[in-house]
Parts: C-alpha cells; sequence; structure tokens
RNA sequence: AUGGAUAUAGUUCAGUCAGGUCAGAAUGCUACAUUUGGGAUGUAGUGGUCGCAGGUUCGAAUCCUGCUAUCCAUACCA
C-alpha cells in the first residue's frame, strides 16, 4: 500500500494531487471547480468508457443525446429532484454580451436577458422525461432503454480532481419500463454491470448495497450503490443505479397505454458512472512511485527501453518483439528518444502506471536475455528479472493477467482487513478515527440515528450490503442508540 | 454564504512585517560539451505588466482602499 494509514489526510491529498499531475493525467483549469484532462488521462477514460459502452449495449441499450441547457420551469416538476440539486445549479440568463461602454472588456448585455432561464443540466432527468412523454404511447414503446455519455455541471463548494469537479464526464442510463418488477430488475442488472466492471476491469473490489432513505438519490424510491474502500482508509462511491418508481413519470406525464386498453404511469430507472471512476482508481491502486493501472485499463500495457541507447541492433531485436506483442493484442510502446537516459524513462514510465516494461541493451543480446520490470512490485522484491530472448511473448502475456488478478487480489485483501464487523460504540469510533475502512454495524434504521452518528464521527451509512459480508445475519441493537436492528449496515467517512 | 489563508516565471515557491541593486531560487524549456545498465554534470541561454483597478509617495511586488479568483474548515455530491 501506498501508506500507512495516518491522522494526516493532508498528505493523501499531497500524494493523489502528485500523481494527477506527474502521471499527466490532468491538471487545474482556470474555471473555478473544473479541470483539464490530458489526453494520458483521458485514453485511460476512453479505455472505460468504450469497455462499459459495449457492456450497456450487449443489455439492450442505445445510446442518444440530449440538450446540455435545461428550462428551469423542468426542475421544479419533481419535489425531491428540485431539493437535492437547486443548490448547486450554474444558471444561464443572458445570450448575449456586448461592449463594455464605460471602458475595455466585454459585459452582459441587459437587454439579452432570457425570458425563461435555463439551467445548466447536473443531471438529465428532467429534460428526458419531458421528452420521453412524446415517446412513448403503448406498452409497445416499452421498455425504452437509453443511454447518454456527456458532460454535467455541479457547482460543487469543494472540489477535487476526478473525486468531485464541478463539470464532469459520464454516462447516464435512463429507461422506461411498464411494470415496476421489470424496472427494479433492470436497476439491479446495471448494479451488477457496475461491479463486475469495477471488479474484473479495475481490479477494484466494491460492495453492491443500497442506499439508506436519507442517502437515496433526489427523485429515487430506491438507490443501489457500489462503494470502493480507497488506501487511505476512506469509501468511494462508485457508481449508483436508481429505482425511480413512478415518480417522474407522474412529475412528466409520461403514460402508456396496456395491453388492456387501460393507462398507467411508466416505471423509471436511472444509473450512472462518471470520472470520478478515475479518482477511485489512482486512490485504489497508485504508490509512492505514482499511477498504478491494471492491464486492462492501461494505455500503454508494455514499454521497451533501450538501455543505454537505441541502436540498430537493439531496433532489429524491438521490431520484432513489438511485432509479435501486437499480434497478442498488446498495446505496446518503444521509446527510443536518444536524449533521455535509461533511469529517467523508468521514473517516468512508473509515474505513469505502465503495468510491465522491458529493457534491452547490449549485455541482453550476447546472453540471449531481456530484462522484465513489473509495476505492481518493488523493484528489489521480485518486481525486475531477466528471462530468456525467446520467452518473452508468452511470458508477457501472462504477466499483465497476473498483474490484473494480483492488483484485484492485493485491494481484496486490504479491503477485508479493513473490514469489521462492530458491536460497540467505542469499538465503532476507533474503526472511524483510527484505524480507517468500513464498519459493519447494527442500527436502528432512523434518519436521526444516522445523522447523530454522522455528526459525532463523520462516518455516513455507506450501503445495506446486498451480500451477507461475515457469513451471519442476524437480529441485533443498534450500535448508538441500544434500540432493535434487524440488519448491519456499512458505515466509513466517504469522500 | 460564514470564518481563516493565499495570489510573484510553464510549475513549486522566496522576497511584503521595517517602500529604494528586488525581478529572485529551484525545477522546466533551448543550445553545446562531457556522460550513459535506475531520474547525469558543466557552461550559456529562455522565461514574469509581481491577480485586477484605484490611491499614498521623489520612488510600490512591498503601505492604503475596492474588486476578482483560488485554497482550507462547515453544508452538498457521480
Amino acid at each position: 500500500m501506498a501508506k500507512e494509514i495516518t491522522s494526516r489526510e493532508e498528505d493523501y491529498s499531497q500524494w493523489y494531487l502528485d500523481i494527477v499531475n506527474k502521471a499527466g493525467l490532468a491538471s487545474n483549469s482556470k474555471v473555478r471547480g473544473c479541470m483539464v484532462i490530458k489526453p494520458y488521462g483521458f485514453a485511460i477514460w476512453e479505455k472505460m468508457r468504450d469497455e462499459l459502452d459495449r457492456r450497456f449495449k450487449e443489455t439492450g441499450h442505445q445510446n442518444a443525446y440530449f440538450p446540455l441547457l435545461i428550462p428551469k420551469s423542468f426542475l421544479s416538476k419533481e419535489e425531491d429532484h428540485v431539493e437535492g440539486f437547486a443548490k448547486e445549479c450554474a444558471v444561464v440568463t443572458h445570450h448575449r454580451l456586448m461592449a463594455n461602454p464605460n471602458g475595455k472588456g466585454v459585459v452582459v448585455d441587459p437587454d439579452a436577458k432570457l425570458e425563461e432561464e435555463l439551467i445548466i443540466r447536473p443531471t438529465s432527468e428532467t429534460i428526458i422525461w419531458d421528452t420521453y412523454r412524446d415517446w412513448i404511447q403503448s406498452y409497445r414503446d416499452l421498455p425504452l432503454l437509453v443511454n447518454q455519455w456527456a458532460n454535467v455541471m455541479r457547482w460543487e463548494m469543494r472540489t477535487r480532481a476526478f473525486l468531485r469537479t464541478a463539470e464532469f464526464l459520464w454516462q447516464e442510463g435512463h429507461t422506461a419500463h411498464s411494470t415496476k418488477e421489470e424496472a427494479v430488475e433492470e436497476s439491479r442488472m446495471i448494479l451488477d454491470l457496475y461491479a463486475d466492471f469495477a471488479e474484473t476491469f479495475m481490479a477494484m473490489p466494491v460492495y453492491k448495497g443500497e442506499k439508506t432513505p436519507h442517502e437515496r438519490f433526489a427523485g429515487a424510491d430506491n438507490t443501489y450503490t457500489i462503494e470502493a474502500l480507497m488506501q487511505d482508509g476512506k469509501a468511494l462511491q462508485s457508481g449508483t443505479s436508481h429505482f425511480l418508481g413512478q415518480n417522474f413519470a407522474k412529475a412528466f406525464d409520461v403514460k402508456f397505454l396496456n395491453e388492456k386498453n387501460k393507462e398507467e404511469y411508466v416505471w423509471a430507472t436511472s444509473w450512472g458512472v462518471s470520472t470520478r471512476l478515475m479518482g477511485a482508481l489512482i486512490m485504489a491502486h497508485s504508490d509512492d512511485r505514482g499511477l498504478v493501472l491494471p492491464p486492462k485499463l492501461a494505455p500503454i500495457q508494455v514499454v521497451i527501453v533501450p538501455v543505454p541507447k537505441p541502436n540498430d541492433a537493439i531496433n532489429a531485436k524491438v521490431d520484432e518483439i513489438m511485432a509479435a506483442l501486437k499480434a497478442k493484442g498488446i498495446s505496446v510502446k518503444y521509446d527510443d528518444d536518444k536524449k533521455k537516459r535509461p533511469g529517467f524513462k523508468y521514473a517516468e514510465y512508473e509515474m505513469r502506471g505502465v503495468p510491465v516494461r522491458l529493457g534491452l541493451g547490449k549485455r541482453d543480446l550476447e546472453n540471449n536475455t531481456i530484462e522484465v520490470a513489473r509495476r505492481d512490485k518493488e523493484r528489489d522484491n521480485g518486481g525486475k528479472y531477466s528471462i530468456a530472448l525467446d520467452s518473452v511473448v508468452e511470458h508477457v502475456e501472462q504477466l499483465l493477467e497476473d498483474i490484473q488478478t494480483g492488483l484485484y487480489q492485493k485491494a481484496l485483501n486490504f479491503r477485508k482487513e479493513k473490514t469489521y464487523k462492530v458491536d460497540t460504540w467505542d469499538e465503532f469510533v476507533d474503526v472511524i478515527e483510527n484505524k480507517g475502512g468500513f464498519a459493519y454495524a447494527h442500527w436502528d434504521g432512523t434518519t436521526e440515528t444516522e445523522l447523530k452518528i454522522k455528526e459525532l464521527t463523520k462516518a455516513t451509512t455507506r450501503c445495506i450490503p446486498l451480500d451477507v459480508l461475515f457469513g451471519e445475519e442476524g437480529e441485533g441493537k443498534c450500535i448508538l442508540t441500544g434500540e432493535p436492528s434487524a440488519k448491519r449496515v456499512l458505515f466509513a467517512k466517504a469522500y
């Protein structure tokens, strides 16, 4: 792990930001709370996006695109929804600038005031459901399974690169169904899709669960979530899938005629993951040398460094190796920059999280060997070794798989260590304040207690897990109030 | 929004209290030379209306006023 848990959160904050900067993932924008995603960071996001998109399509969804701007009145149609998002909306009020009559620069033209202000979407439920009203008339139009890749904006008070930015990229799925059961099933199916993606692609274990009423999405009847654990012991909500009931259908008057020629409101879901997954990726795997990427997400899986400098003999051999690796579908880069020394390149690619590095020099050519360095291990601890040159392709192919599963296993072990079954308030406080991680504890089910616990410890309910965590399920007493509790829930400090 | 802090080179920052060789360092970038199996060294160069607008003064990065933006704490969240 990158660092032992300390009480000094700033250290982690700095560590995280260093990786974001030095690995070339993103930089601050001049606009408050916004971020520039650099090409390398975006390449990783594209890998995530493409894989998710493939999975959405595989499960019958289609992509569409809805407007960035939403009439203000739309937002007031669903009560809970407006309450949830009103505080953080950017608002467009004018449509024109003019030269400043009093001097230099430009000012907003007061004559160009919009009749109705427009909201920059914080999420698209409202405009989509306003559109769905026209798209849905009959049960034959259902289910409607649409996803959108878009940017959204939420004027957050405190921002942090990838984890909470004012503008962020995401996908939002919005589906309409003829029955409640089908809608619930859809939201559960997406939850499983997200969890599988996180675990098999990002090598990041997640807890699947249900949110408590207080932590629910604004306007949802139920919210499912995947919760990941970061190396500093804080939880990160990495994706959510909501069963919206008929709330939006009623608010936007979306009805359909069923097979019995009877009018009904449709049932809805919405679900999304965002560039926050990039933050999760960084916080979950990185170490003090920089980013660590699971091979499936790495834009460059293998980098070859000539030692100390490229020459004809090395180049010729590298060409052979690259062709063979590419034939296996492995993305490989040859860094034949003559001006940089090998040590510089090693540090650079480690910072960028490239899973496998191959070093080829004169000595190797004489001995018919090649040097292999794997990013997930320390140099002096099995992370760097030589193999026979002939075996390089199959070795690398196997190694990439090993790294992928190894990273997952490592993260899983860490989470196991940091998930505590807790029965007393003292233990609870100890976990939250000293040990870090999840406290799996009984809770009386009231929002009041939830808020009290948050006030006392800053820990929030992360989810009511769908799976049984410690091989036993049973009633107990609330950690704080001692009232009876039917089920344990996961608590943690969260981003 | 409230409380605290900050704004100087592409980046990280010193200089502000005590106005006057104060336009600085490191790093980056460019060139050349020597190097080259884990972030090389030397030399030369490049780079800033000191956040913006006023004011005080012979003179302002430095003092005063106003504005703007950012960061930390509290509320919110994918």
